[in-house]
Formats: C-alpha cells, sequence, structure tokens
DNA sequence: CAGTGGTCTAGACCACCTA
DNA sequence: AGGTGGTCTAGACCACTGC
C-alpha cells in the first residue's frame, strides 16, 4: 500500500495557485503575481513558487513569458487531457464534461496468446489475467479495456480484486507492484466484434486503439492493456506547450 | 529569427549524459553516477545536475529510485516519441528507424471554410494560406499534412517560403509569430480520398488523423493543422513515466 | 530603466532503500 | 548506518520585455 505521498511545500503551493486560477481570483488570461510577490506572500523560497509554477506550466495551465509575466491560459478547458496523465481514463471522460462510471465485465485467468507472451516475456501458454472493463461516459460506453497480468505477480486472492480502480492501484494493492513507465501504441482500426458488442453504434467504423504495455521499476514489463477508445463520443485532446 | 538560445549549464550537462548514454558508458539498465559525484566531476551545483536529470527522466530516458540510485531506461528505444515532442513528425519517422523527407506538395490560397473560421476564430471566406506537404519515411508516403494560417499574419514574400520546415519553423520565419502552445485532437477516421491518392495503399481502411490548432502567446489561435496519419506503417508510440 | 522570468550556487534537512 | 534521491532555503546574476 503505503502511498502516504506527504504533500510537499510546491505541492501545497501548486493547489493554492490552481485553486485561485478555479475560483476566478486569477481569472483566464489575466497575470498572476511574480514569483517574488507569490514568494513573500506565501512565506516559502522563490525557487520553491518556481518548482509549482513549472508543474502548471508543464500542464499548460499557465504562460510564461520571459522580462513580462505569467498568464493563466486562457483556452486550457478546451483540452480533455493534458501530457502526462492521459491514460487516466477516469480523468479523461470527466475532461470531456461527463460523469464517468467504471463497470467490471470479467476477471479470467487464459493461457497468453503468442503475441502477449511477445510484449510480456513469457512462454505463450503462460497463465494471464485478464481484467475486461467498460468505462461509461454519462452511462453511455465509451471504452472497452482488457489489461492482461501474469497470474504469477498476483499476491492477494483473485476474488477480493477491486475491478473499479485504475490500473495503476491495482498493481500497488493486489500485485505489489510499482509501475515506473509505460510505452504506449495508438493505433487506428476498424471496430471489431467485441468492442462493437460492448460500445454500441454503427458497424465498420473506425475507432482507436491504445496498446499500453505497463513496466516495473526493474525495465521488465508486467501488464499489457488494450483500450477502444470510441473517438465519435469522446475526444482525446492534449494540450502541448514549449519551453 | 532570434533563435539563439544560450546553451544553459544544465544543458550542457544534459547533452553530456545523454552522450554517455548513447556511447555505452552508462549502459542500458546500469546505474549512473550519483548526484553528488556529477556534480562534483562537471563542476556544477547538484541543483543543476538536479535540473538535467529531471529533463532526461521526464523524456523517459533514465529511472530514479529514491534512496537508490538513477538508472538507464533499457527500453526507451521500444517507443518512436516521448511525451513533448509528439510533433515534430520528422523525429517521429526517425524514431521509427526510417529515413525523413518533406515534400511540398502545394502552396494555396484559399477561403476558410466554416470549420476553420470557426477554429481560427475568423468570418468564413476570410483568406488562408494552405501548405499540403507530405511526409515519407524511406520514400514511401507516410503522413499527408495540411496547415492553414490566416493570410493576415504573413510577413514575407510567399513565394520566399521554404515548406520543408519544421510548422514552428515556419512560423518563425516567415510570419514573425511565436507558438506559445497547440491543442491536438487524435481522431481515428476511415481514410479519405486526397489521403488515399498521396499515401497510397487499400482503400476502406482507418487511419490516424491528428488535428492541431497552434495558439500564439496572447491565446489567440494563429494556425490548423491536419495530419493524416498511416499507422500501419508509421508507430505513434510514446513513452509515459510517473513521478 | 525597472521589473520579470531564467539560471545557478552552496548548503541544509528529510524520506527512503539496501545492507 | 550510510548513501541515495527529494525538497527547500537565501542569495546572486543574467536575459528579456515594456515603458
Amino acid at each position: 500500500m503505503n502511498l502516504i505521498q506527504t504533500r510537499t511545500v510546491s505541492n501545497q503551493v501548486d493547489e493554492i495557485l490552481l485553486e485561485r486560477i478555479r475560483d476566478g481570483t486569477y481569472s483566464p488570461g489575466s497575470r498572476i503575481p511574480s514569483e517574488s510577490e507569490l514568494s513573500e506572500e506565501l512565506g516559502v523560497s522563490r525557487a520553491t513558487v518556481r518548482t509549482a509554477l513549472a508543474k502548471l506550466a508543464a500542464n499548460g495551465m499557465i504562460l510564461r513569458k520571459q522580462g513580462n509575466g505569467t498568464f493563466v491560459n486562457a483556452r486550457i478547458k478546451e483540452a480533455s487531457a493534458q501530457f502526462g496523465n492521459l491514460w487516466d481514463l477516469v480523468q479523461l471522460i470527466e475532461g470531456n464534461g461527463y460523469k464517468s462510471s467504471i463497470q467490471l465485465i470479467s476477471i479470467e485467468r487464459k493461457p497468453a496468446t503468442e503475441k502477449e507472451a511477445l510484449v510480456l516475456a513469457l512462454e505463450p501458454g503462460d497463465e494471464l489475467i485478464h481484467f475486461q472493463r467498460v468505462f461509461r461516459a454519462d452511462q453511455r460506453a465509451v471504452i472497452l479495456a482488457d489489461n492482461a497480468i501474469p497470474s504469477t505477480l498476483l499476491r492477494e486472492p483473485l476474488d477480493k480484486v477491486d475491478g473499479g480502480l485504475h490500473i495503476r492501484d491495482i498493481f500497488n494493492n493486489y500485485f505489489h507492484q510499482k509501475i515506473a513507465f509505460a510505452i504506449t501504441d495508438i493505433r487506428s482500426t476498424l471496430i471489431g466484434a467485441d468492442a462493437l458488442k460492448h460500445l454500441g453504434g454503427k458497424a465498420e467504423r473506425a475507432i482507436l486503439q491504445l496498446d499500453v504495455t505497463f513496466y516495473g521499476m526493474n525495465n521488465l514489463p508486467i501488464a499489457y492493456g488494450v483500450n477502444n477508445f470510441d473517438d465519435s463520443v469522446l475526444r482525446l485532446s492534449l494540450v502541448q506547450t514549449w519551453s
């Protein structure tokens, strides 16, 4: 478990600034106080303020202009995700303005296909645990997710697993593994029979497919996920900023 | 123009470390010297070393473990792009192991469609300059890109424009505008007639479409691009790391 | 010219991991 | 216990912008 995450000072500064942007104290497009002013007002060093501002800038919330000031990005609401939290599907759905929910379809033990074995560095036939889930936006099914994890990694009884959690928390809680990084392929495909069954809509249409391989701290693959993403309902939009 | 970019100390540290990773001084999966050691060896403060390491970690090149050390990511070659440079199509092609080239198809003045006018905050019919280009991977056409920029922003004669540049440099050089940020929609669509003509392959297939809106420092849209991306040839794969 | 953000330093303390 | 990365401070200088 151990997700205590002591709130750092810069994280608190971050939250204060975000709150002020949200409640309109700092209105869209306006200039916010300078680093020195914030540093003095909040009683922290300028370096700490900069750490917080850097995070907001990386997420596109603010725009910084050397010699001029720091400004609230007035367009941020048009994006549904920032770089860095792209695979938080719940946040993605809510970023589109919907209420999200997760429906567990099935948890199954299945032998690995050739492709899965290749990706996960296993032998074909080794047992995998598949979590098949549907993500809903205001009740409407928009994402069909299938995550496969080698059985040998399981550390808790399978029937105790809460299938409604973020994949990262499923790992933390039941597999006692930390995800260090992930590599994701973004593909375009014609909708398959299984996805059509769960997502509905008209056949022969194109959908997004996000193939995610999760790696542990030791550089070894620990999970493989296939997410069928109905982009006719849900926008996958990203903000990118430059330094 | 003005792209002088004085190389900062931390950028130089960054390059030194990248070079050592590339030439095998720091081999894949191995631990690199600690922050203090690097700080002492290179004669810079630990904070500067940390700035450089943070950048490498954000790109997934290294993995950091508190209380243990910093390690070279052994899997980084499996990704074709990092978060933050996703829209550098040339780098994307080369990340897939191909030689890239850009072919200018046409530069045309055209009235804005309703959709373009909406996105760019113009009136329908206002004149746009369209740059239609094909990106090739080892001679094979893989991306059809169409970027539209309002004529009123042009600051140089149109016939002087080098259509082979990155869109960011086209902006810098001929429009004297800096791009502050971009919002991109990733969609999946059936290939259209125009894209099929330039990219070839079989009809009725699904391709990726990246719709990019570029914004200037003043939060106003300055360009709109549609990139048809043949993901049957080119993989769009990203590394994501967690802090 | 004054003020802003961008970079850098030297030193301190803490949380965490391995042994 | 010792070393690692994570956080924070106080102060300095620089590059850039706008007036």
